[in-house]
DNA sequence: GTCAAGCATTTGTCCGGACATACTTACGTA
DNA sequence: TACGTAAGTATGTCCGGACAAATGCTTGAC
């Protein structure tokens, strides 16, 4: 792989740019300019025409062509360079910093995730609330604990608190899809997200549900998830088997 | 904490625009809206004004306007709603997903690492090195091993891979601060990395070294860091005592 | 009181343009 | 042959403008 800035651009991988699509003309160009680098036919090392070239090709505007490639610049795809020009840095697309549910991820990794609902209530937070949870006493919340396998074999135990006024969730609904599928079902725009990573040992409890012992090393990830109105609409804490299961991303210097 | 979209917009914090500095104007916009949102003079929920009126009143252009308040949604503290406006969705910015070394972070965190170098050798990439490293056989390297401590606590223990045609690394220079400021300063431009993070047990050499029992959980991370030329710059692995150490991030919906 | 239509508000998308800045290349000179 | 300078290349920044689309508010009709 010849990583030279100083390579000629390669011929552009065909683009078509349909201009009665409701889906805007940048993102259909990135759209298809990620697909030529996922699929190899833009290799690392590639350098892209420069805006101006490329814009006038597809008959786009230059600011228009910069937003397109904008969005493979944030994704970690390509870099740009004052006076050299674009290159592609990268292939592959690994789990980005997106708002994403484990169901999400592993139905996108091409598992079948199943779900066993093991509790489902509801009932109003209180002084003696678990510190998670940050809402108001007397706030009713759906409280749920779920185990989810892969392959049969346990891969995470998962606890969150949804406010009731959030969403009308249902033991059912959860234990068909996940969390965030029910939730943008019920029309909740999720918007962003504090997640903490971490670690520990398996108590007695969890040991069993996943078939580990107790005390084994655990993945845990504790989040706060919020709706585009800033409310609060998930609390989660989750623990991970670390052999079936990792966090992987893809960081991207700013 | 008034969530509604509908609220007025509140008075927008003094913001100076120094048309002087080299910085950029966007760029001046968007620090001064992300203090006044990280100090709280801008609160979740407040609305900010409209992007001409902002516009307007700073003296700027929509779009420079835009791309200023473009800065904030990439953050996670705003979010925008065609025919509503731009609403503060987050008071608090945690470690981000930018690519950043613990050096960094704990500095910011105002921390004091202190890092001790327990090996540090060139040596050539053959067959039988391990799998984490991914370069062409008889590829010099630097193989190093540090341990990183705060407040006279062991933290981490890193093992990193860096090639030597990409830095004159010395025991030294990794003494006084993190690899990623001294690729910096050989003139290493970091671009973009893939991260793993996970857990297993501490092994007995890592238990003695980080002051836990042998088993303990330990949270752990491989890393392979690219520069702007897509270049492999680093492998690093590292391990670190989750009761010291969390991965913190906010997760953007996009 | 309810519903629909129209209007207002605000962001989203796209355009053409100009100048600045960083990097590369080529050429001239010592 | 080496170095410095100028020109070329490409991205970065900023601007003014226009139209589209989504959301909310107001008003009038039923």
């Amino acid at each position: 792989m010849n990583n030279s800035w100083y390579d000629a651009a390669v011929p552009l991988p065909v683009i078509d740019v349909d201009r009665s699509s409701p889906i805007p003309l940048y993102f259909q160009v990135a759209e298809q300019l990620e697909r030529a680098i996922t699929e190899g036919r833009l290799a690392p090392g590639d350098r892209i025409d420069n805006e101006i070239t490329m814009a006038q090709q597809l008959g786009l505007s230059r600011p228009t062509m910069r937003q397109a490639i904008q969005v493979l610049v944030d994704k970690g795809l390509v870099v740009r360079k004052r006076g050299v020009g674009t290159q592609v840095v990268h292939g592959q697309i690994r789990r980005s910093i997106e708002l994403t549910s484990l169901y999400d991820d592993l139905v996108r990794a091409g598992s079948v995730p199943e779900t066993t609902v093991l509790s489902f209530e509801r009932s109003t937070i209180d002084a003696g609330s678990e510190e998670l949870v940050q809402l108001p006493d007397g706030t009713e919340v759906w409280r749920f604990e779920r185990l989810r396998t892969v392959g049969g074999k346990p891969l995470a135990l998962l606890y969150n608190v949804v406010p009731v006024s959030v969403a009308d969730l249902s033991s059912a609904s959860l234990d068909k899809s996940g969390l965030y599928q029910a939730l943008r079902s019920a029309g909740v725009h999720l918007r962003v997200a504090d997640q903490q990573i971490s670690a520990r040992g398996a108590t007695t409890r969890e040991a069993r549900l996943l078939e580990e012992r107790k005390g084994a090393p655990l993945l845990t990830m504790r989040r706060t998830a919020y709706d585009d109105e800033g409310r609060i609409v998930e609390f989660g804490s989750h623990v991970y088997r670390p052999e079936l299961y990792s966090f992987q991303m893809t960081l991207v210097d700013r």
